[in-house]
DNA sequence: CTGCAGATTTTACTAACAATAAAATTTTAT
DNA sequence: ATAAAATTTTATTGTTAGTAAAATCTGCAG
């Protein structure tokens, strides 16, 4: 039995300046066949759901032996967790950028940020919120994670809202944080489900938070996003 | 090898008066047994997720071997089937229910109406919403089950608050009953999720339902939602 | 360019799970 | 009491996650 294989895919001495120097070739593999690996796992996630998603057809897709995929990444759980990790990085980023003044600017610039950076990878989005969810990653980051962290930038919209002179007041700044917030948790859940597209997701949590700044705007501003909400509403029946 | 075992369950004429007249009572103690490896289900999915949910626990909890379990429902999809049914069934009724005239206190009544379903069995509601999500069974009820019938109670809902002169018109009831519907949607998934309790999920879909009349409100029917809200909040800090 | 050390992949295996067929057993009706 | 029917169980198949140890390959030193 003769085997003919040519593995030799990194001559080349890579741009690895965060790690150590030393670094050797083989390492420098061992990541790329982690991606390989990674990316596959992510359209099988995204495309035949979470259940689809098994060791032996990973491995079998990716051209690799199950222990191998095991020796690369340890449990079955920690290759989804990988996905979640890259995920809340990713999307914390987008979260840490600084607001716009204008109320109803700022919300949608928020949308759209997230938006283009969920178009720009969907399969990956969809399979990290998919996985996060379906292994309970969400419950942890519950208490201090991003969950959080998206509490209190929707609180500061308001309450800057509410400087500017676009809110009465009426309604404690918990609430509606909390209503903007979940607003477009929904639909971004009923899009990471498949139950609606990207376009749709956004006129959704769009108009959904527009309606919560809606519930204490002053007349002036209550105008203003009842015009933008029918804007955002004509965007395809 | 000697066994003595005693399962003459029923002896009794049972009141079988919807099915065949010849109903034997060996059809009876089946049924009886359905239901108790049903309710048995029911507690594994609800306290331990539905992954510890394997029929071979099920099997053993109950008494009874994997293949019995297997004879008595068909495959494990039908009994988490079965437990969906049962609750998409039961919610029906809640939904039917007359509107009253007045928008808040229909918003109370159909809250406190599906709140006094959920409590009085939450092991149960729980693990058939989490076994329905998980296995799909959302996905088909979503274009004429129980999605559409409940938008149009809230479209309803909407229209007849307009046509009492509580809200102004400014914002398409379409919109306004998506997000009635789904603020109370979010809320329940939490639940389900166990991130909150029964009485959180009362406090946030109310709160999240007025605020969405807010949007739109008179300004006397404002302060009516406003101050209900006030009232809502202050259910348990 | 050749051989060694260490990293990597694979073969072979275990344990848990869903599901089924057919044998064994129990129950009901006569 | 016994035969027929329904029910449970034993035994088995195929799939999944995961692991240990053997086999193989890679890259570097001489």
């Amino acid at each position: 039995m003769v085997k003919l294989l040519v593995k030799c895919f990194v001559d080349c001495p890579m741009t690895n300046s965060a790690t150590a120097p030393g670094q050797t070739a083989r390492q420098a593999n061992k990541e790329r066949r982690r991606q390989k690996i990674l990316g596959v796992a992510r359209d099988i996630i995204a495309s035949q759901g979470f259940d689809a998603f098994t060791v032996s057809e990973l491995a079998s897709r990716s051209g690799v032996t199950i222990p191998t995929v095991h020796n690369l990444f340890g449990k079955k759980h920690d290759i989804v967790l990988e996905l979640f990790r890259e995920l809340v990085n990713r999307v914390d980023q987008v979260l840490a950028q600084p607001d716009l003044v204008d109320p109803i600017a700022a919300l949608e610039t928020f949308i759209d940020d997230l938006l283009a950076l969920y178009s720009a990878d969907e399969a990956f989005y969809r399979a990290a919120f998919l996985g996060g969810e379906r292994l309970g990653l969400f419950e942890h980051e519950m208490s201090d994670g991003i969950f959080k962290k998206s509490l209190k930038v929707a609180e500061r919209l308001c309450a800057q809202a509410q400087e500017n002179g676009h809110l009465e007041g009426r309604l404690d700044h918990r609430w509606m944080a909390e209503q903007l917030f979940n607003t477009q948790r929904m639909a971004r859940q009923d899009w990471v489900s498949g139950y609606i597209d990207l376009e749709r997701y956004r006129q959704r949590a769009l108009i959904g938070m527009l309606m919560t700044y809606a519930a204490d705007a002053t007349p002036d501003f209550h105008r203003r996003v009842c015009e933008k909400i029918d804007d955002v509403a004509r965007t395809r029946a």
